[in-house]
DNA sequence: AGCCCGGTTCCGCTCAATGGAACGGGGGCT
DNA sequence: AGCCCCCGTTCCATTGAGCGGAACCGGGCT
């Protein structure tokens, strides 16, 4: 029944200088701690191990067992045959349910699926998130050319198709707000000058779309197209190919169609 | 300064009779409390309000309104404009890292879009999950059936052509645990006779398909095979339409086609 | 004006969560 | 084989983060 009145002359707990949470820097609660864990996992680590992600989740060993234990059984989490972590199907399951592919991937689906077939090229579909393009679907064909873009992935604003749409419909601020912090440049052909870029959105809205050349990607371009509600770009879809074979015109005629297809599915229920 | 001696003769803490989390039955940890907020959310309720949230947990008001609070921060939640509260895209955006979107959707998709051309009806993709059909995407068309099924959503095995299916090529043991539970009968046609059911899942394995006729939804009937991989069904991908248009012949051929391009595709890396 | 109801804030009380340390165990290298 | 190293697991004393009842707030409806 005696507690708390140890050692104190022989190792062990003489050296107990850090309790509970004063030792890392940032007190995040148990659920930030979860949700540090499970963001770990990106494109390139779709799956880690135990350490892996105590590495990059900066926990300590012992606390990163404790919350993956948590989160496999609740299903948010999920151990493979080869001992490796990954994202679990209830997480997946839950995520459906999020308004932007329930209510915009879902239904664009069926129309995306025509452009597909229509084009045999990639098509895109994003949205704006976090001051990125936030990629809500994409196709990729066998003969088409391997697209950066994944679903559920992000890339910049100025340097894809559908990214330069979504941009150049916002309002005045934001767009000024965003050329105002530095801009990648993964392609020596990408915009990076704020005065050229502001001048080109300027051109995108005018015309009604979007046209990239190698911005992104070395030897690829696009063209995009808003999906319009109520006077505000939601969603932008977009075509990648060979630049070569990018038929500018037609493209812009075969999306538009479809963003308006897309648009009208959209207005039914609230 | 002082604290812990307050009143003591006058109401307040006289009546502090449960602490911590004392009071509710299953003592859950703080991680698990986030999982069952988002669990709340399905398909019948794709937003919610706090007190729904409360209620629907079984948490308290002022322990939900704390949760809730921290996985909004953490972008696991969004507040919309109409005070309620949905799934972020943070959270939509790392579940697309699961396998099943990540391996399994992603490449089927350009298939089962060329499919939903070919024949103009629901096309679905389901896999085994927690004894259900899971269905990882689906393609509705305008003209079509509407379909109970649904991209992320659950459906039982017996009752449907994917499930059914899916259930066919499991090992004997597992098909002998789920026909030893009741089975659900969502229509007058659903067969939930174990014996029935089990000669029917020997013909399916004969046969390589199977077929459904309004055993989940009155007036339809669907026709599914299996995407097979190391002599595993792996998945499942099905065809929905309105009963009197089912040409199962046809659509045999066209979905074994499918699904072997799938499975093939399937193949590749890892 | 009064009421109700969803939501927010407050606060004293603990116990669940914490992380250092010690322990296991498998696979690769010598 | 023997060794070591690294990944993972278990243990445990400590305490502050999480807890939930209660009071408070504000807007819509009666």
């Amino acid at each position: 029944m005696e507690r708390g009145l140890l050692p104190y002359f022989f190792g062990r707990s003489s050296v107990y200088m850090s309790p509970a949470r004063t030792t890392s820097g940032a007190p995040i609660s148990s659920i930030g701690r979860g949700i540090a864990v499970l963001a770990c996992f990106s494109a390139r680590f779709r799956s880690l191990t135990l350490s892996e992600l105590s590495a990059k989740s900066k926990l300590p060993m012992s606390s990163t067992h404790r919350v993956v234990a948590e989160l496999v059984t609740g299903g948010f989490l999920v151990r493979g045959n080869d001992k490796r972590y990954r994202i679990g199907t209830r997480l997946w399951s839950i995520a459906q349910l999020a308004p932007v592919s329930e209510q915009l991937r879902e239904r664009s689906l069926p129309t995306l699926a025509r452009l597909y077939e229509e084009t045999g090229e990639n098509i895109t579909l994003a949205v704006l998130d976090r001051g990125q393009a936030l990629y809500v679907d994409r196709l990729v064909g066998e003969r088409s050319i391997p697209s950066v873009a994944r679903a559920g992935g992000h890339l910049p604003l100025h340097t894809t198709g559908v990214g330069k749409v979504l941009l150049a419909y916002q309002p005045k601020e934001n767009i000024e707000k965003y050329l105002s912090r530095p801009l990648q440049r993964p392609t020596p052909y990408s915009i990076a000058d704020p005065v050229r870029l502001l001048a080109e959105l300027t051109e995108v809205r005018a015309q009604g779309y979007s046209v990239t050349r190698q911005e992104m990607t070395a030897g690829s371009g696009s063209v995009a197209v808003p999906i319009m509600r109520g006077g505000r770009a939601i969603a932008a879809v977009g075509v990648v190919a060979h630049l070569a074979k990018l038929d500018v015109n037609r493209l812009v005629a075969t999306l538009t169609a479809a963003a308006n297809t897309i648009a009208h599915e959209l207005e039914d229920d609230h």
